[in-house]
DNA sequence: CTAATATGTAACATCTATGTTACATATAGT
DNA sequence: ACTATATGTAACATAGATGTTACATATTAG
């Protein structure tokens, strides 16, 4: 994973309207419409924010007749995930390091 | 968790300095100075992005001296894992109802 | 074939984020 | 005390994100 496409993935998630929609998307496929409906904000807003999301590989989208069926994409979620968990190893190390040196010098 | 604090955070992520930022202080702690330093932005800016990082809880400073030590808050990162996990656990679900219900289709 | 529906895209306005320079503050060195 | 160093903050300019309305496209319904 590229820091790239890492950067993109959190950038589609730095939205409270598409927060709200992967929540929602968690919960089985919608169709853009059902997505749009909640919101106070106008549909093609609400298309955009969809696109974002398919663009960073968090949501995918199957075209079935005139609807538009979005679901998630967990490979997509799972590498910010890992770019996460990758971080925060390293930082354990790091802190396991330090106390090794810190140790070594009260001896 | 709030969806306000959880966002915040993945703001946070959402800048390539940062991310590179919060990466290298999985190193280990590092002052301003120091972050500030690889990067052909201004220090100035720089300080804002550290500014940020602190605001969403994903890296703390401890001011010694004239420096500020700044290191990454470990906590911070996993509120933002967590919810990646939770969304997860979610769609696992979704998934798994929607498999059944298929299957009792077909009998 | 025509009308209605579902949805994406384009163009534009505006709010927000990010970068810059200038300045304030506080500590360390001489 | 006086100067240099480390760093944050303020004010401002500019780039980028987000919202809106108008329009294009494709599919289903009658």
């Amino acid at each position: 994973m590229s820091t790239k496409a890492v950067n993109q993935k959190f950038l589609a998630l730095a939205d409270p309207a598409r927060l709200d929609i992967v929540r929602r998307l968690a919960r089985g496929p919608q169709t853009a419409g059902q997505l749009a409906q909640p919101y106070s904000i106008s549909r093609p807003a609400i298309s955009r924010h969809l696109r974002v999301l398919r663009e960073a590989g968090i949501a995918r989208a199957e075209v079935r007749g005139r609807e538009w069926w979005y679901s998630i994409n967990t490979e997509g979620l799972q590498d910010a995930g890992s770019w996460l968990d990758e971080v925060q190893a390293m930082w354990s190390t790091a802190l396991q390091s330090l106390k090794e040196y810190v140790e070594d010098q009260n001896d």
